[in-house]
DNA sequence: CGCGTTTTTGAAGCCCCTCAAGTGTAGTGG
DNA sequence: CCACTACACTTGAGGGGCTTCAAAAACGCG
C-alpha cells in the first residue's frame, strides 16, 4: 500500500543509496503535510525561494505565463517530487509553479535543509542526482518540441509520465492516475487542446491507449513506444527498480 | 583583452564571489589546453561521463539524433562555459555533446573536480548556480519551441546568445561572433534552414538585426526585445555585471 | 437537476515544411 | 590565376499539419 509519505521516500531512497536514517532525519525535519487546492500557485515568477517542496499526492507544474496570455508548462511534478532544493542560490524564481489538482505537501525550511545537505554527503548526492535527471526531462521535452509531430509527442510524454509513475509505485497493470486536462496537455506540448484531442481520438481508435476518467491506460505499449520513439535511459532509472 | 582562460574565469568568478585562490586552484588542477576540430564530439551518448570540460575558444553544442536522421541541439556552449560538473552521477550520458567550430578546451580530471569541490564550499555554490542557469535557459528554450512563431524564436534565440556573450566580455557595441550555420539554427529552434533563411532575411530587411560573416549585428535591440518577448531575468545575472 | 467545465467534431486558413534549383563564397590544387 | 569542389545561403512553388473559430455533446459536482 502506498502511504502518503511513501513515494517520496521510495523516490529519494532510489536515487542515492541512503541510509534509512538520513532518509528520516529528512522526513522529520520537514514541516507537517498542507493540503493545497487546485490552481493554486505555490511559489511565483519573481519570488526569493525560500522553502524546499516536496508533493505527497497530486499533480503540480511548472509554467510561465506569456504577455499573450499564453501558458506553456515546462515540467510535470507528480507524487515523490521535490523542487527547488537548491534554488537559495538565486535571487528569483524565473517561472511559477502551481498545482494542477489538489494536493497533499510537505515543505522543508531551506535553513534545515542546508543542515541537512552539509551534514550527510550521500544526501547531497541524492539531490544532485535528481537535479540532472530533472535536467535530462527538460532536454526530452526540447527534443519532443523540435522534431517530433503531435501524436509522437503526446505518445512520448504518456510514456514518460508513466515510466515516471512506475518509478514510484504508482501504476497498476499498464494504467495509472493521470488528472490532466487536454487544455493542460496542449500547454505542455505547445498544441491545442483540439489537436491534443485529435490526436487521443486517434490513438484510441488505433487501439493503442486510452486516456479518460482522470487515468490512463496503455493498450499496447510496444506500438506506444515506437510511435514516440521513446527510450527511457534519461530518466537514469538503474537502481532500486519498481516492477 | 580577453585571453583564453578570462572568459571562463570571469564567468565562473560572477557565479559565486570566489576568491581569487579558489579560482586559481581549479585552474591549476586543469589539464593543458587542447585544440579540438570542428565537428568532433566531446563526448557520446551513452559514454560515462568522466570529466568536466570548460570551452576557453569556439563553439560546442549538446545534441541528440534521432532514429529517422533529425538531429535536435538543446544547449549551445561558448566560451567560458564548463559541462557536466557532476555528471559523474549518472552512469552514462542521455546526449552528446560535440563542437561546431574549432575549439580550445581543457578538461579537469573528475577526481580533482571533487577534492576541489568539497575542499572549497563557494566553489560548490558556484557550480550550482551555474546549473541552475543552465536549467533555466532549458526551461526558456521550451516556452520557445511551445509558444513562440518562428520569428519570435529566432529573435529570442538571438538575445540570449547575444547576452550570454556580452556576460562573458566578448561582446563590442552591439555585435558579437556567432559562427552558427542556418542549419544549425534550425536544429536548434525546431525550424529547416530555409525557414530560417527567411526569417533572418525579415529581420534584416526591417533593419533589426543581421546575421552574416559569423557575425551577429543588432541594429535595434528594442524591436529585437519586443519581437521575442525576452526578459533576461532566467540568466540571474545580478552580479558582477559586464557592461 | 442545473450549471460550469471538459471533451468532441467540423470547416476554413495559415504557418512552416518539402522539394527543387540557383547563387554566392572559401578553400584546393593545377 | 583560374578551374574545381564543397558548403552555405537564397528564392520559389506547392502541400500538409496544426490553428482558429464555432458550436454541440458529455461529464462532474453542488
Amino acid at each position: 500500500m502506498v502511504t502518503p509519505a511513501n513515494a517520496f521516500v521510495r523516490k529519494i531512497k532510489a536515487y542515492g543509496l541512503l541510509a534509512d536514517g538520513d532518509v528520516r532525519r529528512l522526513v522529520e525535519a520537514s514541516d507537517p503535510p498542507r493540503k493545497i487546492a487546485a490552481h493554486r500557485d505555490l511559489i511565483r515568477e519573481g519570488d526569493k525561494p525560500s522553502v524546499l517542496f516536496v508533493i505527497l499526492e497530486g499533480w503540480a507544474c511548472r509554467y510561465k505565463v506569456l504577455p499573450d496570455g499564453n501558458r506553456q508548462i515546462m515540467a510535470f511534478l507528480m507524487p515523490g517530487d521535490f523542487c527547488d532544493v537548491h534554488a537559495g542560490e538565486l535571487e528569483e524564481m524565473d517561472h511559477s509553479i502551481g498545482t494542477l489538482t489538489p494536493c497533499l505537501i510537505v515543505t522543508v525550511p531551506r535553513r534545515d535543509v542546508e543542515a541537512l545537505v552539509i551534514s550527510t554527503p550521500a544526501l547531497t548526492r541524492a539531490f544532485w542526482r535528481a537535479q540532472l535527471i530533472d535536467e535530462g526531462v527538460l532536454r526530452a521535452w526540447i527534443v519532443s518540441m523540435g522534431r517530433r509531430n503531435a501524436l509522437e509527442r503526446v505518445a512520448h510524454l504518456m510514456l514518460e509520465l508513466y515510466a515516471r509513475m512506475r518509478n514510484v509505485g504508482l501504476t497498476t497493470d499498464h494504467s495509472c492516475e493521470l488528472p490532466l486536462t487536454q487544455v493542460v496537455l496542449g500547454d505542455a506540448l505547445g498544441l491545442t487542446s483540439v489537436h491534443v484531442n485529435r490526436v487521443l481520438r486517434e490513438l484510441r481508435q488505433q487501439g493503442i491507449m486510452e486516456l479518460g476518467a482522470r487515468t490512463l491506460r496503455i493498450l499496447d505499449i510496444i506500438a506506444l513506444g515506437k510511435i514516440a520513439g521513446f527510450d527511457d535511459n534519461y530518466l537514469h532509472r538503474k537502481i532500486g527498480k519498481v516492477a
